[in-house]
This record gives C-alpha cells, structure tokens and sequence, in this order.
DNA sequence: AGAAAAGCTTTTTTT
DNA sequence: AAGCTTTTCT
C-alpha cells in the first residue's frame, strides 16, 4: 500500500518536473531502457552500446521516481568488479543511498541469502564457502574412499561432472541414471551423493551450492520465498547471456510476485558455457517471461565502422543469434589489419615493433592491448616485452588469493573460527613441518570419522591415549593448545593483531623466513599484505567471507603498461589499439572446440573473435603464424576459418614472404589452402573450400629463393633434393636458413617448412 | 618422515 | 619445458 501511494506520487512528479538531467544524456533506445520498468525486460546491449549506463540509470530513475526503497530493489552481476562498479555508478547519481540496495554478483547474494536460512537446508549460519583446492581434495578423498583409482579418474574430472549438474539446478536426486554415465565405473552419482553429505557434516559449501540450496529453500520453504518475492519489486540482471539453468530458475522465483525484471544482455557475447552458461536463457527470453518487451541497442559509441564491420560480417556466421545490426557515428578510421608471419616469435616481434611505433605515436601503453586465447600464449609476449623493455600487465594471472602462502595462513584462520573445518585442519596440520605425516593423519581421521567427531576433536582424544609416538603426540597437543588459546583471544584483540599472532606462533613465518628458496621474501611479502588486507574488515570472518567470493588479486597498479590477457578477461574493457594473435585452426578455435564441441563449440568460438575485435576504438590487428611450438614441438598451421570470415574490404591483409605463399590478395593464399586436411589429417572447416574456390585461379607470387646455407646435416636434405611434406606432397628444395626451408612443390606452390616436417622423397 | 628422483600430464576459458 | 604427483630411497 505504501508502494502504491509512492508509485502514484511518482507519476505525478514526472508529469510536473521536467526530465532529469542524467535522462538527458540517454539515446532514444537507451531512454526506452531506462523507462521501461513495468513487467519483464530484455536490453540486448551489443558491444560497446552503453550497457552499464543504462542499468545504473535505470537503478537510479527507480530511486529518483520513488518507485521502490532501496532495499527492494535487487542487481546482479557475474563479476565483483561489475558489482563494485555498479555501485560507485549508482552512487554518483544519486548519493549514497546506494548502501542498502541489494547490489552483488550471484553468488554473493545467494550466500546472504543462505546465511539467514542456513538451518532450513541443514547448515548452520556460519558454514564456509571452500575454494577448488579444498573441492578437489575432498573429493579426492570421497573417492578413495570408494576405492575408485584417482590416476584413472582425475577428480578434477569428477568435480567438473558435480559442477556441471549444480549449474543446471541438479541435486543428486534428480540427476537420471543414465546422465551419469560410466566414469568412475558407474559411480559418479554415489559419490556425487558422498559429497553431498560430506559437505554438510563439514557445515560447507561450494561454490554451486550456493546456488542449489538457495533453489532447495525457496522450493521447501514457501514462505521464505514469498518473502523475497514480496521484497524484490525491481530486479535487474547483468551479463544475462551467462547466466546458468541454476541462476535462471533462481531469478524466476525471484521475479514471479512484481515480475519486474530487466535483463541485460548480448547473445554474441556469450562465451562461458563452459562454466554451465546457457546460452539459451537468452535466446528464450520472450517464452519464458510472458509479455517480455525487447528493446535493442544498436548503437555504438566505441569503435571506429571498420573495426564494427568486420565484426558483424564475423558473428554473422554463427546460426543461433537474436541478431543485431550495430551502428556508429564514428568517422572512417583504418582497416583491420591482418598479418600472416612465420612462426610465433616473429609474430611477437612483428607486435612489439608496432606497439613501439604506436607509442611514439603518442598513445599511452593503457590503450594497448593483446588479447589470446589461452593463457599459454601469453609467454611469448612477455619475453619479449621484457627484453625490449615494454612495460605490460598480466590482467587475470595468478590470483592473490590462490597462493600457497595465502591459502595456508587462511585455514589457520579459518581453523581458529570454525573448530570443525577439517579441510584447513588438514592443509596446516603438518605445515609448517611438525612431524605429522600419513600415518598420523590416518588414525586421526579414522577416529573422526567412526565416532563422527571433527578431526580437531578427534586430535584432542588421541593425545589423551598413548596411541601416537610421544613426539608426533606433543605436536599435536601444541597445535591444538596453540589453536585453543587463539581462538579465546578472538573477542579480546582485533583481529589484524590476532592474525599476526596466529602466523607468528604457529611458526609459519618463521618456516618463510628459514627457507632459501627465491620465491620465500615474496611471499612473505604476501602475508603483509594479507594482514593489511585484513584491516579494511571488521572481523575475521567478514574477512573470510570476503575471501571465499571475492577471489581476486588486489588492483594491478596503474601506469603506462600493455595489458595483456585472455580473450575471456577482456569481456567488458576497451582499449585504443587491439591485438590478437594467434588465429590458427587449432589455437583459435581452439582445437578442443573443433574436435568435441560440434557447431555449437565453434559458434562460441566465434563468439571470443566478436568479444576481441569489439574491444578495439580505433585499431584492430589479426595475426596469425604458420608454425608453432606446441608441447615443445614444430607443428605447422594454417590461418584460422575466422581470418577469412572477415570481410575483405575492411581489412588489410599481408603476410612475410613465403608465408602461405605470400599475400593473398594477390592470389598467394589459395594454393597453400589445396590438399583438404590440415596437419592433424582431420578435415578442415567448410570455409576452407569456399576460400579456395574463390582464389583458385590466381597465380602464385614467387617468394625470392635466397641460398645461405645448403645443408640440413643430419637428413642430408640439401638444395635441389627431391622431399616430401605430409601436408603439401612432393617438392624439391630451393633455400634454407637455419633449419628453415623453402621449397617448391609441385602442387602446392613454393613455401617454408621446417626441416622436421620433410623427408627425402 | 622427509627428501630426491622419476614419470607423467599439461594448454582453454573462472564466479 | 615445466610443474606436479607418485614412487623410491635414506
């Protein structure tokens, strides 16, 4: 009744006042957006079409025009960062009433969620959220325990299968038989159970079941769920193309009472189905939530038509699309340009010659960007930036959070607030080193598990016995008088000082500062900043429970730097000059996608490319090479089925002589293509074909032979000799240069092959 | 129990 | 090639 009265007021305002000013600022189809906010929405955003300023606008108009107190309006978001952001945004728009809006990523506001109703789904309110290190070592042990062989069957592996059923909702009762398939000899859905019940007798959870017992609880719990569903009058959605089954069915029992939710989202930018995103929340929108309005926006603010060009004609390959045609106002800028070169280290050569240029041309390095698609390809890069002395960040690498360091000193943390956090007794038992090995770590879990006590418990009533040898037994009683008197020191100190306590007498920095390796003052640094870290929270366990859903490193420092980072990483960032390397069959797309994802995989694929060029403003460059070491072996490429999906008359192609038989444009490309497999004898993609019917009749460039040497030692592969090559058939040899060979074959034209890759005919 | 050696996988992407 | 796990040796 209140609401109603707010919401009538409301109306009136509008109609009195004029348009508030951050209206002003809005596009028509962004204004459409913002205003739309009765009834189920979708705002498929493309790329760079000002999708965060809609939904904090929107978010603020709610507020503005009274609609709704702030704690009944409800945002999520996938990354903390997005969250965070969301926020600050919000905050600015309207001061800080921001505070007690529901603002977070899924995860998070499931977890506070979870807190309050913890008992309902059989946990107790202060349950710990593991991270995958104690996953896998837990279902490592559930395995053993069924005597399945952990070689056979990684856990990981097991654990991806667990996760991939808790993204789709699934509890172990409603998995069906025949889904769970035959690893692990058939038992997977036993030990899924296990794991399960072992989760709750260690008042645990992961990072699906968060999701999952929200579900449980809203479906046992009718009231519970009404009352959320009364609370919630506006919910908005970030990033709704990755959402999972688990987080849309959660959002529509959210929404069913006010059914005010607005969804944001660009199906071309859906590329984690991998974590279990459903591309098909999305797409089915419109029949899920009945009376949906759509509203697109088309328009880009980012990049330059070329760069928009290439993109769309790119993702306009891929079948399953809600479709969308960006637009700009942008002036002319310069082709895309694609770059054919030898093998991987010229290509990041070729890319820091062209970063240098592009500095002396007065751009700051923070508008530079190379994105790959896998971390390994990052290596190359970062050698070579060091030797010429580019300064570059690694965006996404090892997280804070995730060092050894760092997860040890926090399961002493967690071991002193949760007495019956058996995985972090076990991680610190014997670190720093006490003498406690396998053998003791058995009996004590043997008495844990038969009188169903904690394993912290159970070490109390060993030390009372004389079971143990008496050495390994005054360890444990020190550890453990150690951890009891910590623990009484929780409501007497802060708990900056207490941790610094815990660290200092359970001899774990010392153990740092003993060791000799060069990593040891590293990490010591780390457990500094770690216990600065803990300053900005109020306890240690909010402390913890910003660690088990906040796992990311501390912002990277600023400055002039190249950024460099996956293609996932890049999703949502912007830069003034973009490169991708690497766009090989193979490498991108990914051969995994090629071999097991079937058209769906490779759309996804696809997908990535869109997300990398779209991240461009002014410039795009595309390379690719045509050998590469893979497990520290040659292998030969040929350039990605997304380099020619890209329209020739937005790019600019060019390739280091001999490379594919030189420039295509000038019809050196299509003999390289002939023969019909690539180098794993699987076929290529269909747009191989299509190339080569295109170019066939052009003739080749020659690339000019140059005779250094003319000997390849071992082989006795010389200039003039008569080879074969698994891929272009038989040629006779006309250079080589250290190990590199250019050859002349009768089918394929003249090329530079590896000497590894040819025998004497 | 702990250190050294040998062997085996890894390279998708992560809240 | 490197890092991790398992095995073997002291």
């Amino acid at each position: 009744m209140v609401s109603q009265d707010l919401t009538k007021e409301k109306e009136n305002q509008e109609s009195l006042f004029p348009e508030p000013r951050y209206l002003s600022v809005l596009n028509e189809g962004q204004l459409r957006a913002v205003k739309a906010l009765d009834g189920p929405v979708l705002v498929l955003a493309g790329a760079g079409t000002g999708k965060t300023r809609v939904l904090t606008t929107r978010l603020a108009h709610i507020l503005v025009t009274k609609r709704a107190f702030p704690g009944q309006i409800l945002a999520v978001t996938f990354t903390n960062k997005a969250a965070r952001e969301m926020r600050e945004r919000v905050n600015g728009l309207v001061g800080e009433v921001a505070e007690s809006l529901w603002i977070g990523t899924f995860h998070s506001v499931a977890a506070r969620i979870l807190r309050r109703h913890a008992e309902s789904v059989g946990l107790k309110p202060n349950f710990t959220i593991l991270d995958s290190d104690d996953q896998i070592r837990l279902v490592k042990q559930i395995m053993q325990a069924e005597n399945i062989d952990t070689s056979r069957w990684p856990p990981r592996s097991l654990l991806g299968i667990i996760q991939r059923w808790k993204d789709r909702g699934l509890a172990p009762g409603n998995v069906s038989v025949a889904e769970a398939g035959d690893f692990a000899n058939g038992k997977v859905l036993d030990l899924y159970r296990d794991y399960q019940s072992r989760l709750i007798t260690l008042n645990a959870c992961d990072f699906g079941d968060l999701l999952l017992h929200n579900l449980k609880l809203f479906t046992e719990h009718n009231a519970i769920l009404a009352d959320y569903q009364r609370r919630f009058k506006y919910m908005m959605v970030d990033e709704y193309q990755d959402t999972n089954v688990a987080q849309y069915l959660w959002l529509r029992l959210l929404a069913m009472e006010h059914r005010n939710i607005c969804c944001v989202g660009d199906d071309d930018q859906s590329i984690y189905s991998w974590r279990g995103a459903e591309i098909g929340n999305i797409l089915k929108f419109e029949k899920d939530f009945d009376g949906a309005q759509i509203i697109r926006l088309e328009q880009n603010y980012r990049s330059t038509p070329e760069i928009l060009a290439a993109a769309s004609a790119l993702i306009a390959y891929n079948a399953g699309r809600l479709g969308k045609t960006l637009w700009t106002e942008a002036e002319k800028g310069e082709k895309v340009s694609v770059r054919g070169v030898w093998d991987g280290e010229t290509e990041a050569r070729e890319i820091c010659d062209e970063i240098e240029a592009v500095q002396r041309g007065n751009v700051s390095l923070d508008q530079v960007a190379v994105l790959v698609r896998a971390s390994f390809q990052m290596r190359e890069f970062e050698e070579r930036f060091i030797t010429i002395g580019i300064p570059y960040r690694v965006i996404g690498g090892p997280r804070f959070y995730e060092r050894m360091e760092i997860r040890d000193a926090i399961a002493y943390f967690r071991l002193v607030s949760s007495p019956t956090d058996d995985l972090a007794f076990e991680r610190i038992v014997n670190t720093p080193r006490r003498g406690i090995g396998t053998a003791t770590l058995q009996t004590i879990h043997q008495l844990s598990r038969s009188t169903d006590i904690p394993a912290l418990e159970a070490v109390r009533r060993l030390i009372e016995t004389d079971e143990l040898r008496p050495q390994t037994r005054r360890a444990l009683a020190s550890l453990l008088s150690n951890i009891d008197r910590w623990r009484a020191l929780i409501d007497q100190l802060n708990h900056t000082e207490l941790a610094e306590i815990i660290l200092d007498e359970s001899g774990y920095t010392e153990m740092w500062q003993n060791d000799k390796s060069p990593e040891a003052p590293g990490r010591l640094e780390n457990l500094k900043e770690l216990i600065s870290a803990l300053e900005e929270f109020e306890s240690l366990t909010g402390f913890l429970e910003h660690v088990s859903l906040v796992m990311e490193a501390g912002e990277v420092d600023g400055g002039d730097m190249v950024s460099l980072m996956t293609l996932h990483a890049a999703k949502g960032l912007e830069f003034n000059h973009v490169f991708l390397p690497g766009w090989e069959e193979g490498t991108f797309p990914n051969q995994r996608s090629i071999d097991e994802g079937g058209a769906p995989a490779l759309e996804e694929e696809r997908r990535l490319a869109y997300v990398g060029l779209t991240r461009a403003r002014q410039r795009a460059y595309v390379s690719f090479a045509s050998n590469r070491r893979i497990y520290n072996q040659w292998q030969s490429c040929i350039p990605s089925r997304f380099i020619e999906e890209l329209p020739a008359d937005q790019t600019d192609i060019s390739a280091e002589t001999g490379v594919y038989g030189g420039i295509p444009s000038q019809g050196g490309y299509a003999e390289s293509f002939a023969g019909g497999v690539d180098w794993d004898g699987k076929e290529r993609g269909p747009g191989f074909d299509r190339w080569q019917r295109n170019r066939r009749d052009h003739t080749i460039i020659e690339g000019k032979a140059r005779i250094i040497d003319n000997v390849t030692p071992d082989k006795k592969i010389r200039i003039g000799v008569r080879v074969f090559h698994q891929k272009f058939g038989y040629g006779k040899v006309i250079a080589s240069e250290s190990g590199k060979l250019e050859i002349e074959f009768e089918k394929a034209g003249i090329k530079k092959v590896m000497d590894s890759f040819v025998e004497l005919a």
